[in-house]
DNA sequence: TTCAGCATGAATGTATACAATGCGTATGCA
DNA sequence: TGCATACGCATTGTATACATTCATGCTGAA
């Protein structure tokens, strides 16, 4: 938090070799140093990044599970590329994991203090908001709040399995909550969709307190449909090439 | 298929050292025979298996993103074990995901050959129940059409990253489709759950042909509620120890 | 000129030696 | 007797040498 660079604690040494190349390979496929649909080979990493090989296979390994890379059929990765729709989908499927983890809190029932926390988060974001307009730091510490909400929407379904689903679905970068949100930080209607997003999770927050299910499924959903309407908009945007990640997207026309 | 020993091409030489290696423990955890929640170390493997440390590193990875293992925080591996609740959640899940996948092969249309094609594995099954009684090969060729149309449901949908998803989440032994059914075959109501089952296969196909994405959706998360309750019938057999995996469950009372 | 076959290289798969870390135990001192 | 420290063992993390496989390109003959 004090002296480290841009990229976070990649020489850190409380780290592993394999966990340190593992973040630092992670940047470069964000940041299209590793071109998309790139074949990777190890001995070249070896010298990029200065480690042997094995704890550069552990790393290739850990990001194929991640989703970044996809291992060839004779052995071998190559940096992963997605369709727009594949993107899509994702963010489909994280509104739907999440419309099961808001039903199953209102369901069962959520540790009081989540809620407590839950309702701070969005005091916060609240607060935010309600400066009119954002600039950069605010725009960060929304990105850090919402992230913090969907989080703890995560951990009132108390399931360890879903929430273990959920962390993979959003481990692709465009798939995680906050993933369009910044691309869309300065136009004129961006803090009015964050006025909209936030009502919404006041919305899920309430009906999983009157453990409406049903209901609290439907909002995370909607709520997903946000992140698709961002994505188009992102797409299309000249300046979309600042989000880490988007040139892993394939297009088309 | 002609000289394999009860374990599927364990010491195939077409798979590479860490894929037998892989095979090798899965069977070896499931089977109990390396105890639920016990430390693994490497090096006992190493004897056990035959092969040296690499490969054995690389399996139990891939082991740990099935689900199998989890990864202790100094180091290590440790066989996972489940609640009774995380097995009824990770059926959930897969209800949901298919039911997602059903709601998409609805809403976007699928291609006519699958929906030939499941027809086709329907009628496999009707003809499989139509016997009256079922002895062990039909169970068994159930469970193989069973899990054919399941397929199918996934690819309808077309979306590889959801099909990604669903393949992780039925990994784990219980969560598969079919993951229960065995375990009742010889009960008195065991053929009668296979036609209400196969029945809401019919519909979810009817439903997708007609475009029916809610309709669709609704039926595949019903159709996981039989998992659900074969789950917890199983769990109260007293002969449930002849299941693969079930002792990774951990039960209380 | 074209195709087949072999050779050569570069890549991944494997084994193993070495380093480093962490835990348990034993011993010594208070 | 209790706690703290230090030593040793066990285990994982890392580096590297060796094996193997696949692809590419060359050379020869038809």
């Amino acid at each position: 938090m004090s002296s480290e660079p841009s990229s976070p604690a990649n020489d850190n040494p409380a780290h592993s070799q394999a966990v340190r190349a593992q973040m630092r390979l992670r940047e470069m496929i964000l940041a299209a140093e590793l071109p998309a649909g790139a074949r990777i080979a190890e001995l070249t990493l070896v010298d990029k990044l200065g480690v042997s090989r094995t704890p550069i296979r552990t790393a290739l390994m850990k990001l194929e599970q991640e989703g970044l890379l996809e291992s060839l059929t004779n052995g071998g990765y190559a940096v992963r590329t997605f369709t727009e729709r594949d993107v899509s989908d994702a963010i489909e499927l994280r509104g739907t994991l999440e419309g099961l983890a808001a039903r199953l809190a209102a369901e069962r029932g959520c540790a009081p203090v989540l809620l407590v926390e839950a309702r701070e988060c969005l005091s916060k974001i609240d607060q935010l908001l309600a400066t009119g307009s954002l600039n950069e730091d605010a725009f960060s510490a929304y990105v850090t709040h919402n992230e913090e909400f969907h989080a703890l929407l995560g951990e009132m379904a108390g399931s360890d399995v879903l929430r273990r689903e959920w962390e993979r679905v959003i481990g692709l970068p465009f798939a995680s909550p906050s993933g369009f949100v910044v691309s869309q930080a300065h136009s004129p209607q961006a803090r009015d969709m964050l006025i909209v997003a936030q009502d919404q999770h006041r919305q899920v927050l309430q009906a999983i307190e009157r453990r409406e299910g049903a209901r609290a499924e439907a909002i995370m959903r909607e709520h997903s449909c946000l992140a698709q309407r961002n994505l188009s908009e992102a797409l299309r945007n000249t300046d979309f090439n600042q989000m880490p990640g988007v040139r892993l997207i394939r297009r088309r026309g």
